[in-house]
DNA sequence: TCGTGATTTGACCAATCGGTCAAAGTGACG
DNA sequence: CGTCACTTTGACCGATTGGTCAAATCACGA
């Protein structure tokens, strides 16, 4: 029996110059993934941008889709974490401004996979719908319980829980997946420091009870 | 001196047959770059969306690009109109309540405009960026000039106009464009008429002096 | 240093893409 | 009812795409 010649697909990477290459083609794909989107996107694009021919591309990821899908996973994995944090026994006003800041910090340090997130839920997210359904849906439920709890115990206003997080999601994500239309209405000057201090306004208006 | 053919191309159409498979077209195309982005989208699906074969698609539309710059152009036209409607003559708070209205009226009623649009801007606005710096800064500079009077006379809460405004934008076209995340959260139900009820409710929070 | 598995690449392939073209079909008007 | 411009289509083309493969090269432990 010979040994098969192990393609570096499948399974944990077992060489330094593996574990490398394959962070290198996921940062490449992301770059073109969130401009071009799944379909714009092309292996020869992502193989430049990482510096690497395609077949040698194609020797660390067996497809396109599967450095997609590697990228979609990666992301579910901590883009509820801010979410996740609200926590039920802090202060209500202060939970939610703290997850808008959050949010708001992902959208400036993260941006990229921001509008990777953006171009799947575009096309209908055919590849994450079931995570949408399930973890996203119970989580957004059990953290609606949780604001509808202080708004019966009179610590906020009373506002529709599941739109209030959308409201959060809209507003943070706006700033990074509408970059340009942002910058080219306020001449190119960083939107953030001015985002922060309306949205900590905004919300803070919204709940004071 | 022969005449030519005379393609269906170039300037107004001559036909009522022209005048109706051009408009079909310009549905199908719509509908087909808004759930594939413009690289996603290809004639063949375009030309099946409108009941053409792809020759015969090409007969009316000199190119793929041709089509989507005519519903790029299409929808630039009247997609500010909803601000330009800002009367500053009117109530400041009921005129800011009114545009949200009418913003969201149009996600609920041309989602497939809104997702054209944020396909554009999530790809770096390649071919509109212009009208964001021209046309569309523009207007919202003249908005803002309005809202900021408004505050001045504290007849509303001060708030940086600016980003008050990419508040009404991200909220409302956050409906149509992120529609199968916000469904699948609320379990299918329509979100209109929440969205319609939280945002008035924001708004009116936020801005009555 | 040497062999063996890991890595890299040039050449290649089938499928799909946007687009062309010549020829055939169709309809409205004199 | 003939005709001529308008409309439609099947066959085709070159370019690009995702992906394969065999051979060449590299790196590292014994």
């Amino acid at each position: 029996m010979t040994k098969k010649p192990a393609r570096a697909e499948k399974s944990a990477p077992r060489t330094r110059i593996q574990r490398e290459k394959r962070e290198e083609i996921l940062q490449a794909g992301l770059t073109v993934f969130a401009a071009e989107g799944f379909r714009g996107a092309t292996l020869d694009r992502i193989a430049a941008e990482a510096g690497l021919s395609k077949p040698n591309l194609l020797y660390y990821y067996p497809s396109k889709e599967a450095i997609h899908e590697t990228l979609l996973e990666r992301l579910l994995a901590t883009w509820l974490d801010p979410l996740r944090a609200l926590d039920p026994a802090g202060d209500p006003v202060e939970e939610i401004l703290a997850y808008v800041g959050r949010k708001l910090d992902m959208s400036r340090d993260f941006p990229r996979e921001s509008r990777l997130f953006a171009n799947e839920i575009l096309r209908g997210a055919p590849r994450i719908e079931p995570v949408l359904k399930g973890d996203l849906k119970s989580l957004v439920d059990t953290k609606s319980k949780v604001i509808r709890d202080w708004i019966a115990a009179g610590r906020i206003a009373p506002v529709d829980p599941y739109h209030l997080i959308f409201s959060i999601w809209a507003l943070t994500q706006h700033y990074a997946d509408f970059d340009v239309q942002v910058r080219a209405v306020l001449d190119a000057a960083d939107p953030y420091p001015g985002a922060e201090a309306f949205l900590d306004g905004l919300y803070r208006r919204l709940l004071s009870p």
